[in-house]
DNA sequence: GTTCAAACTGGAATCGTTTTGGGAAGGGCG
DNA sequence: CGCCCTTCCCAAAACGATTCCAGTTTGAAC
């Protein structure tokens, strides 16, 4: 079964394709009555416009394009299969649908971005996990494509659309809460790549410590490459295990966080007795894994929603002045903090 | 910036465009010299082909679509993204993206896969997650649209492609291995929608049993539905908390096994002495779920690329008798499994 | 009955690529 | 030197929708 064409639409209808195109796009200057005989008659026909076809001419193909960042075991992991989700949602109530790129074997992120945005598959794309020095967004910002970035560059001259989740932010307010919890001993399970959010949450947290002025507090820091889950859990153990181990540990994201649960959980410690934790994120899993994780809603499903608009209105309307947002995280405070536990070696 | 052109390649070639194209598509009749010359511009200028030019002409658009199913909480759960993942790297190597086409709220399924395929976006179509009567596996096939299904329907006349994960074998094997632990009273936690999938797994388990034809066997089962994870947790609590409690589990599925596991720890049962429990899937959690959940693997993600490449021998080879492929899962024996149990009311 | 604007419709060009059906150089052979 | 056969290249016609620039009707006004 071949695919209908205007062509044949409008000679079933005995008007020209110019008419039929016209009052099926809805223009005034066609008499009502026409338009309303066309919609029926499309309809009754099954006719569907040829995307390619409309891309063409038009230059807007509908779509928006994710690069799929540099792979861990799973491409989709949970933080992207709610941010799929989320783009989804926001592009489907805009007509626009979703290009998943993966990148092959061997091949550079970047390569996939240029390809996709060079061939005209799409109108603009979103890109995630925005590094210091990010080539990805330094290319697209060159080339003048339309893009939203979920993050941002440290350096703020630059200027794109972003919106981001304010980390400084939620890991002061973590360590506050744990501070007046009476916790002075810190941990920090964090990784290794130079990803802007890392540092933007740390130095939050640094920030934070340094405005109290406590020299009694203490910070350790475990680090371990971001896909390697072995090294993960070792830099774990050896924090959980290590002779003054820190009543609170914070996790650069949830996965970390859950990790750190998972372990304590194994090594026979009780959280939040003898060991709190808080995550960032609030993934799925976050609310189920026991005892429940405090962490931090950055709702990453309504962000992701927001991007898609943001970045329609970018496709639509290049604005002049970039759009910029600034999301607050909002403390979910489940059951994985508390007090710290009185410890001998400490006052 | 403006994309470039073939002609504008063609004009600084002092070329034809026709010569050109046919250069970059590496045909035989083209000089080898002017087709080198040819590959170094285009590659020095920055030429990329204009897909929606090549898909008008070609009538192929390079695009595989996947049609997001029915939601529940978030779209794209752990299944879903192992089986992105797997269709994203199948597909790369074969040159093809993948579009993620998400229904808006209150559009049927079927009416975003129509779209799809009418507007021409996509050259092929994966649908996943078959129910015993599929409206879209029906409109595909009666379209002769090319599309491979991920799991089969009850019926075995109709004929198109499709790749399955043998479920009743696996839990026939699981009812098996569980009887000769010493098990007797088995509890089943399963989903109330109509999939294939879980009729399939659920005779499996049914036949082995009446194979056995051991009178003192007894299965319990707790339905809930797919997406509602409070009356999950309620069933399987039932479940636990009756009278005389099963003292091995099977979920028809991975997440509904680690809800099981969830709640027995929480009820204070330990796994796998006081409880044996069994899923399918083999997703990534289960690996990390304490003691570690024994599970078949569906192996999702090889799975999802085989599914890839059958879609793209499809879409390019038309075969004329229907691919199939049933995969037989293998036991992925962790920790939570084990002998049954002596109970007192039980010989 | 003519004129003119308003209301509606149509022809043809356009988007960038692939492909069909030739056509012009170059070289070997008689 | 002329003929024919390769080898290499090109002009033009698709593909299906949008849109510019007119062209035709209709109906009211004079």
């Amino acid at each position: 079964m071949r695919a209908k064409t205007l062509k044949e639409l409008a000679t079933r209808l005995d008007i020209s394709i110019t008419t039929v195109s016209r009052a099926l796009a809805g223009h005034e200057q066609i008499a009502l009555k026409t338009r309303q005989r066309v919609a029926e008659a499309a309809l009754a026909y099954g006719y569907v416009p040829n995307t390619a076809a409309r891309t063409l001419v038009s230059g807007r193909s509908g779509f928006v394009g994710l690069v799929l960042p540099i792979r861990g075991p799973n491409l989709v992991d949970s933080f992207l299969g709610e941010f799929v989700t989320g783009l989804g949602e926001g592009l489907v109530s805009r007509g626009s649908d979703l290009i998943l790129a993966t990148a092959a074997e061997g091949q550079s992120e970047l390569s996939v971005l240029r390809h996709v945005v060079e061939s005209g598959r799409a109108d603009g794309v979103v890109i995630t996990r925005i590094a210091e020095i990010d080539e990805r967004l330094a290319y697209l910002s060159k080339r003048g494509f339309p893009f939203v970035a979920h993050g941002r560059l440290l350096d703020e001259t630059t200027s794109y659309n972003w919106l981001d989740t304010d980390g400084a932010y939620a890991f002061g307010e973590a360590f506050e809460m744990l501070y007046s919890l009476g916790h002075r001993h810190f941990g920090l399970v964090t990784i290794s790549e130079s990803m802007t959010f890392r540092h933007l949450r740390q130095d939050g947290l640094a920030q934070a410590i340094a405005r109290r002025g406590d020299r009694s507090v203490k910070l350790d820091i475990a680090t371990a490459p971001r896909f390697d889950r072995g090294a993960r859990v070792e830099a774990t153990n050896r924090m959980l295990h290590s002779a003054a181990r820190p009543t609170a540990i914070i996790g650069l994201f949830d996965e970390l966080a859950l990790t750190v649960m998972e372990e304590a959980a194994r090594a026979g410690l009780s959280i939040p007795r003898d060991l709190s934790v808080i995550g960032f994120d609030n993934v799925v899993a976050s609310a189920y894994a026991p005892p429940g994780l405090t962490t931090f809603d950055a709702s990453i499903r309504q962000a992701a929603r927001e991007i898609a608009e943001m970045l329609i209105q970018v496709i639509e309307q290049r604005p002049a002045t970039p759009l910029t947002r600034l999301l607050r995280p909002a403390l979910v405070a489940r059951a994985s903090h508390g007090p710290a536990p009185q410890v001998q070696s400490q006052s």
